[in-house]
DNA sequence: TCTAACCTGATC
DNA sequence: GATCAGGTTAGA
């Protein structure tokens, strides 16, 4: 569900609750949905900052320990008085002062909660191997990027090693405001839609996190709020209606396993190279 | 490099 | 009952 506009505005919510607060505990409802790296779930800490990276939100703690949360497909993370009734599927709790917790609800249970020393988790694969925040991206180094990945388009966006942050419905908005094939190889770029690509992505992330983010079905904020950019969606969601900027039906095909909207006029496919004349019909594959 | 799998819940 | 969903990743 969460992609990096979803993301940094849950970021944003804890910030303005949560930073400088004491943090008593951190309880995990459900064993298995809360990891600790070399710490104690119990020691108490003092908030000192929440960052994104990625798609990853960053609970600085003191001791330099972190409470790193990845919301999966379905997760939410709020703010929430403790009088109010725990909601189905909260698999870990934050006890916070002021009677306030930090609440972590998970139906598909994709998300990730971790608790670590935070030299151990940035030590981590899994922390090392993401690629470059897609907010600031130049057109040099996205260009270096894709110039090594000869899979779609779409498949690269999504990779979290190449860009970190972007996600299925951005993907699609970026690519068809860039007028790019979702299909097309990544290498085969040219010069003008990388150009597209950078300009694209920087406005419509920092126009979805201006929104909110998008809550299609299950995203809300720190507060329990929704988002409101899923109604300028100009792709996502929207197969089978006019394309809004030329009228085209837009489809929905499936690129990199993914549901993937876009519009065969905006966004035409472009062939892989005319293929050289050949007299005799041998193949050569 | 791609698919299947991880889960639950909403919708067809 | 089958299918699909905003993410990631272990295996083939």
């Amino acid at each position: 569900m969460p992609e990096l506009p979803e993301v940094e505005t849950v970021v944003r919510g804890l910030q303005a609750r949560i930073v400088g607060q004491r943090l008593h505990s951190v309880v995990a409802r459900r064993g298995d949905m809360l990891e600790c790296l070399g710490t104690d779930p119990g020691r108490g800490w003092q908030v000192t900052a929440v960052r994104r990276r990625g798609k990853m939100i960053l609970v600085d703690l003191t001791r330099s320990e972190v409470l790193s949360v990845h919301l999966g497909m379905s997760g939410q993370l709020s703010v929430e008085p403790r009088s109010r009734p725990l909601a189905d599927h909260t698999h870990v709790v934050g006890e916070l002062e002021g009677g306030i917790e930090l609440r972590y609800v998970d139906p598909r249970r994709f998300g990730r909660v971790q608790l670590a020393r935070r030299p151990l988790l940035e030590a981590g694969v899994r922390w090392r191997a993401l690629g470059p925040e897609p907010l600031g991206l130049g057109a040099v180094a996205l260009e270096r990027i894709l110039a090594a990945r000869t899979t779609a388009i779409k498949a690269a966006l999504l990779d979290q090693h190449a860009v970190a942050g972007l996600g299925n419905i951005y993907v699609d908005e970026i690519l068809h405001a860039s007028g790019i094939h979702p299909s097309l190889e990544a290498n085969r770029l040219r010069p003008a839609e990388i150009d597209a690509l950078v300009e694209n992505i920087q406005r419509i992330l920092l126009d979805a996190i201006a929104a909110g983010g998008s809550t299609i079905r299950d995203y809300r904020n720190a507060e329990g709020g929704s988002g409101s950019f899923q109604s300028r969606h100009r792709v996502y969601g929207r197969a089978g209606q006019g394309c809004l900027r030329c009228g085209e039906t837009l489809r929905k095909i499936l690129v990199a396993g993914r549901g993937t909207h876009f519009c065969p006029r905006c966004q035409p496919r472009r062939r892989r190279r005319p293929r050289p004349r050949r007299r005799s019909s041998k193949r050569a594959t």
